[in-house]
DNA sequence: CTGAGTTTGAGAACGGTTATCACTACCGTT
DNA sequence: AACGGTAGTGATAACCGTTCTCAAACTCAG
């Protein structure tokens, strides 16, 4: 099995990449159809899989079940600091998480230990947009 | 409005008392109809909603996006330590964690910040049993 | 250019969760 | 103990995100 290159899976991936941060399959595919590409929701998903099986793209669950995607930087392990509101995410570090998950197991007898560590917060303009909104409720 | 006792709900919290790790909603369901009990998936789901709400249980999300749900002994915040395998749970405290989580969220920017901390992997008595198994593959 | 084989796209299928709504059962009041 | 307002229940439909299906289109090595 060989690996083709279409032009939908490029379109996705500069979509995905212009997203700046998480988004999911479904609002990507949105974006690509205002765009008269003509794309097919499969196709995302199929490209967004793809993209994340390679490690262009990071994959996380939002706490509604949707699963986000997010054209990465940094490749490799890290962990995210993602706006509840507008969706931008901040790559972090974690060096003494990775290396507390990995203590931890160890000390309850847990091998191959993968671990989840994503923070959901507000970001400074989204708290400040809400600030300035306050006064209806 | 007033929350009402049925003995629905209280079979709802013995069945996930009785499971040990986390479970699904849908296997609850399956497990309290084996009873006989002819108890709802609706009710299942709404009690369980219920119990995460006043604490008495605690829910996260498998990666495969079920809903899992646990009695919880830690009444409060915690985290988990979750075997992938046989899905049996220790709970963990990690003061370093929050704290970090915190900090980071504020270097940031970021307000109201909550965050997803769970370990999954391989406890030591699954791991056994694999290692019996191995030659297989 | 040609052909084998991968990829696409529309829609159906799927699985988990939530909403609907008539009926039931809880529980404070009488 | 009987009553009645009302929250809870349960069968089913609706919903939503994701995956599957399959004929047609496209890619690319030869």
């Amino acid at each position: 099995m060989v690996q083709r290159n279409t032009w939908q899976r490029e379109r996705v991936r500069e979509a995905l990449a212009g997203a700046g941060g998480f988004v999911s399959a479904q609002s990507l595919h949105a974006t690509l159809r205002d765009e008269n590409t003509g794309i097919g929701l499969a196709t995302v998903y199929r490209a967004l899989a793809g993209l994340a099986a390679q490690g262009d793209a990071d994959s996380l669950q939002s706490p509604e079940g949707e699963n986000l995607f997010r054209a990465c930087e940094t490749r490799g392990h890290h962990h995210h600091l993602i706006c509840r509101s507008c969706g931008v995410a901040v790559e972090i570090e974690a060096d003494a998480v990775e290396e507390w998950a990995q203590r931890t197991a160890a000390q309850h007898g847990f091998s191959q230990a993968e671990h989840v560590v994503d923070i959901f917060g507000i970001c400074a303009d989204c708290a400040q947009a809400r600030a300035r909104e306050r006064g209806d409720e």
